[in-house]
DNA sequence: TGTAGCATGTAAGCCGTTACATGATTGA
DNA sequence: TCAATCATGTAACGGCTTACATGCTACA
């Protein structure tokens, strides 16, 4: 039988496995959450450092992943593998799982629907810092996906970030649409 | 000094604005939960009944609502209004908290990103039922859309709603633009 | 020498869910 | 009479954050 673990930790064992791919001696904790924050960050969650380690002692729990120290630097660390079951692990879920519908949590929305408590300007302002702020989003993610290039191996990476771009691009036509109509 | 809240604790607080505007008698916990369950739910969370209890209890006790047994129906339920403190409560925090990011968690895109571990086909599947998802989704926002219709009282309500609608819209095209590039 | 970044954790606590429990009313 | 809906809660627990604690290393 299979462990159940949350979806966070799939998303984890998810960047496990693109290291593997490409090094063999594995992540720390600081750097997988350095990954996270480049990538999982746009589209899902990037957690916290303590949720990291406490994720990764989960994993390594059910074997999902190994850690072992790494001395060669001028520190030592823990560096974390996974592990084939891991990889087994994370296919299943990715075959077998219920494929939820995204879940969107939306301050600015939120606020715009109380727009008629809000004072003459203030809305506007606020949907003008909000397309501020999704155009600074946007430029992370852009460095992002000049990175993963064009390189096969991060191909569906590289696809996911596009996604995002287009989302943001949307994002901006739709709010400054309805800006326009105040 | 005000009590501070969690977004979702004011997120129910507009809803009680909304109802105190169009009605005197209040909400039960019971209608609060099927207002969220139209609206909220789209662009923030509709959280659980016994979620949704916990907040009123809270928020009775800072003052923001105030219960009172209805007797007049066939049963005896309690009746929530928000009170002048919860109204400049939520004014205030209006005018005032940061506006976060939005958070986004879509786990159709955490699973596009590891598309290489799929099979041949599943990929395409995923997103086709996700398209279709979208596209129920959608009809359920329509139907709210149309129920506000061009109500003044309503106005912002309806500009989050068409903000969603859109949303969607472009979500279906960037995914089916996606889905032919495989 | 001091600050920023690397590296790893524990503790407390909030937010929110599911499961469980109870019971009244409406309508087929 | 039976199921669906209305109506209200408690208990247990998971997931995640912030705050706190510690210490090494690189570099200006």
């Amino acid at each position: 039988m299979t462990a159940s673990l949350s979806t966070t930790s799939y998303a984890l064992l998810g960047l496990l496995v693109f290291d593997s791919e490409t090094s063999e001696h594995g992540l720390t904790g600081y750097e997988l959450k350095q990954r996270a924050d480049r990538t999982l960050r746009f589209y899902w969650v990037s957690p916290a450092m303590s949720q990291i380690y406490t994720e990764l002692d989960r994993l390594s729990g059910t074997g999902y992943v190994q850690g072992a120290d790494d001395t060669s630097g001028k520190r030592t660390t823990r560096r974390f593998r996974i592990t084939p079951a891991g990889r087994e692990s994370l296919e299943t879920w990715l075959h077998t799982s219920e494929h939820e519908f995204p879940m969107l949590k939306h301050p600015i929305a939120l606020r715009l629907m109380l727009g008629s408590l809000m004072g003459p300007g203030e809305v506007e302002a606020m949907l003008d810092g909000y397309v501020s702020a999704v155009a600074d989003r946007r430029k992370e993610l852009e460095a992002v996906r000049e990175m993963l290039g064009d390189n096969e191996a991060v191909a569906y990476p590289a696809r996911v970030a596009d996604w995002g771009l287009a989302y943001y691009d949307a994002e901006v036509e739709i709010v400054e649409k309805l800006r326009r109509t105040l």
